[in-house]
This record gives C-alpha cells, sequence and structure tokens, in this order.
DNA sequence: TTACCTTTGAAGCGT
DNA sequence: ACGCTTCAAAGGTAA
C-alpha cells in the first residue's frame, strides 16, 4: 500500500527560497518527500496508505475537541518522591511565568502546579500519571502494555523500579513541544498514524511556521529548560547518556564520512591531531578543507538529504503542494532543487559558494540557553535556530549527488 | 519483545 | 570551534 517508490510525489523545491521558509500564512509548507529507501528498493514495505489520493481532510471536528484533550500527556518530569526518594521535595514557588507556561506545565506534574500555586485547572493538570515513567524508563511496548494493564505492570514492576536508577527525562525542546501540541491535529488530519511520516510532515509544517509562531515554541522550551533546571539542580542530559544505549541502537553508518569514505571527512577527522603535518593547508590554518570541498566536487558535491518517507498530502495545503510538485517537477527532477529540507537547501548554498558561508547559529542562543535564562530570544537568534545544521550530516539524512 | 523510523533542538563529548 | 552523537515524543512496523 502507500506510496510506490518514484510514485506521484515528485520531489519539489520551492524556487527562491532557500533563505527562508515561508510563514504560514503563505499556505504553502514545505513539499514532502519519498523515502530515497523505498525508491532504492531497499527497505520497508510502503506505508502510510493514503486511500483515494486525496486526502478527505476531516479537519477538527467534534471529535477532534477529543483528540485535543488527549493532546497533552501525563507528566514526564518525575517530580514524586514518594516514588523513589530521589529528590528534595520541589520548590514551592518557581519564577515562572503563568501565562506563557500554561498548559505544558502539567509535565512537571500536578504537585508541582499546585506548589506553584498557578492555579491550572484539572483541563490543564490531568491526573498523576499511574505508571512510573516519569522516574524510570518504559520502553514503548512496556508503555502499550501498562496503558492496558496499568495496574498489574505497576505493582510488577514497582520493585524493580526502586531499585533502579532515576531516570529524568530531558525537557522538550521547541519542536518536541510543537509535535506534542500538533501531533494529534496532523493525525487527524491525515490518515497516516506511524510517527515517522506524521514527524515528517510535523517537520515540514515547522518551517513553514512564521517566526513569531516558532518563538512562541522556543519561549516555551526555555521555560522547561528553566523549571527543568530548578527542579533538578544537578541533572546533566549527560546523565541520560548511555541510558538508552540497549535499546537505540541506532545506524550511524549514513553519514558523509561513511558514504563517501575517508575521502569525504575533513584533514581533522580523516588524520587526527597527531597526523597534522597531512593536513591540507586551509585546515592547518583552521580553515575550510580544500580536500573535503575537492572531495565533494568530485562526488559530483553531495548534500545531506533528510531520509524520505512516503507521505500523503495531509491538509489542502498538502496537495496543493504535491500539485506544485507536479508542476515544477522539472526542476525538482533535480537533485538540487529536491532538496525541500531547509538544511539541506542552505549546505547546498554552501556547497555553491563555500567562501559564503553564512554565520553559523549560536551554539546556545540567547534565551535558549538555559544558563541564559534572563535573555530574552530575538527573532534573529530564532531565524538562525531555524537553520541550524545547514551543512550537516545527521543520522537519518542521506546523502545524494547534486549533478 | 524491542529496536527502528522520523523530525528538530539541546547538550555532551572528542578532536 | 567544530563535528558527531544521544536523547527527548510518538506509535506503527519489522526483525
Amino acid at each position: 500500500m502507500g506510496l510506490p517508490a518514484g510514485s506521484s510525489l515528485s520531489l519539489f523545491c520551492p524556487g527562491g527560497e532557500l533563505g527562508q521558509p515561508p510563514p504560514a500564512h503563505m499556505g504553502i509548507p514545505p513539499p514532502y518527500q519519498i523515502d530515497s529507501k523505498l525508491a532504492a528498493g531497499l527497505a520497508r514495505t510502503p506505508m502510510y496508505p493514503f486511500p483515494g489520493g486525496a486526502y478527505p481532510y476531516p479537519m477538527l471536528s467534534p471529535e477532534m475537541s477529543q483528540v485535543a484533550a488527549s493532546w497533552h500527556t501525563p507528566s514526564m518530569y518525575p517530580i514524586s518522591s514518594a516514588a523513589s526518594g530521589f529528590r528534595s521535595p520541589y520548590p514551592t514557588s518557581l519564577p515562572i511565568s503563568t501565562s506563557s507556561l500554561s498548559s505544558e506545565l502539567y509535565r512537571f506534574s500536578p504537585t508541582l502546579g499546585g506548589g506553584l500555586g498557578l492555579g491550572l485547572g484539572p483541563a490543564l493538570v490531568p491526573p498523576p500519571p499511574s505508571k512510573s515513567d516519569l522516574f524510570t524508563h518504559h520502553s514503548r511496548s512496556q508503555e502499550k502494555s501498562s496503558s492496558s494493564d496499568k495496574s498489574s505492570e505497576q505493582s510488577s514492576n514497582n520493585s524493580k523500579e526502586q531499585n533502579k536508577k532515576p531516570h529524568i527525562k530531558k525537557p522538550l525542546n521547541a519542536f518536541m513541544l510543537y509535535m506534542k501540541e500538533m501531533r494529534a491535529k496532523v493525525v487527524a488530519e491525515c490518515t497516516l498514524k506511524e510517527s515517522a511520516a506524521i514527524n515528517q510532515i510535523l517537520g515540514r509544517r515547522w518551517h513553514s511556521l512564521s517566526r513569531e509562531e516558532q518563538a512562541k515554541y522556543y519561549e516555551k522550551a526555555r521555560q522547561e529548560r528553566q523549571l527543568h533546571m530548578q527542579l533538578y539542580p544537578g541533572w546533566s542530559a549527560r546523565d541520560n547518556y548511555g541510558y538508552g544505549s540497549k535499546k537505540k541502537k541506532r545506524k550511524k553508518d549514513r553519514g558523509p564520512a561513511e558514504l563517501g569514505g575517508n575521502n569525504l571527512k575533513k584533514c581533522r577527522a580523516r588524520y587526527g591531531l597527531d597526523q597534522q603535518n597531512q593536513w591540507c593547508k586551509p585546515c592547518r590554518r583552521k580553515k575550510k578543507c580544500v580536500r573535503y570541498m575537492e572531495a565533494l566536487a568530485a562526488a559530483g558535491g553531495t548534500v545531506p538529504l533528510p531520509m524520505q518517507t512516503p507521505q500523503s498530502p495531509c491538509s489542502e495545503e498538502d496537495v496543493k503542494l504535491e500539485e506544485m510538485s507536479d508542476a515544477s517537477s522539472d526542476e525538482a527532477d533535480t537533485p538540487l532543487n529536491s532538496a525541500s529540507s531547509p538544511g539541506g537547501l542552505s549546505a547546498l548554498s554552501s556547497l555553491a559558494s563555500p567562501a559564503s558561508d553564512p554565520p553559523p547559529p549560536p551554539r546556545n542562543p540567547v534565551g535558549t540557553n538555559p544558563r541564559d535564562a534572563n535573555n530574552p530570544l530575538s527573532v534573529n537568534q530564532l531565524t538562525s535556530q531555524t537553520w541550524p545544521r545547514a551543512a550537516q550530516a545527521r543520522p537519518g539524512h542521506e546523502v545524494i549527488s547534486v549533478s
């Protein structure tokens, strides 16, 4: 089912939109792409069925209110000292803006909401999660099973979990917050259920958000981090490293280095610090690696692109987009134009004129760094955050040739 | 039963 | 400083 490899969902690049994603109000979200793995006939059987070819979106019908009610899932931040006695009682008052923190506060536990005196209603602060995923990790299946048999699982796991080191989850970043909020909507609009496909759509929509809309989520995320820091002063993301080492064996062999071999490594990575004599001159001067650029050129120019997944247009806009992509299939046929990912486009632009690389976004932009909690988030920073990894190959990104 | 997929952002680590 | 990796959510899928 779903979309066959190379189906009508042609690749599309919003012409001339290389620098900025269009705001949402422009109504043209970035395009969807076809899973290249499927195109190559490599991997999973097509999914994401889309009956009828056109999406009969039932938009926000009454049932959506129910869906919306489910948007907010139980708190992820373990607060219950009874559960493990992990941390001292959480602060009774935190300098968190109730207006902007809003419903996301539920994640810090209803008790916290009360403790904060936020006066969050039951809708905003659902009952505390019965499962103990707040402190200990549960696999997906465990979570699924827990939903059907919470009590038994809880009782059976209690003894185990009390011996485990409490697991404090990372605070959600802006996109995660956006996803959490919009997922149900997308799911309702689409017939898709698989998160991978949903997330691709959400990723595109995220880029189509206006700066102001994104800013809201960056601000939320900043507050999440702030609150998280206050709840768990000693916590570090490092604490969770290796936590999923058993279950998360991500494929790490899809980066440019692997795909392009050692030639697609910069001298530093290629030879290491102890063989600096092997480095090219620019590398020794900490300039752009000429060998890397040459290798790129020799390879025909490669850019990281997201893994493509067969998708169905989920909204009217998406359908329009697909039509546009068909209309512009000539341009879209070129991998250059097929790079719908802003990151990919940025990478392309940087490839086209390496000397004119835009300055990379700040590692910890002011206002997004929890340590810069007092600094507001500026629009310019948001802009740069929107294009965080221009030429960076990521897990899940593949390299396609630019001819 | 459980890792994978897929997204972006934050953060950590190694060089 | 830079590049890479991990982990946050989510739920269907595949091994």
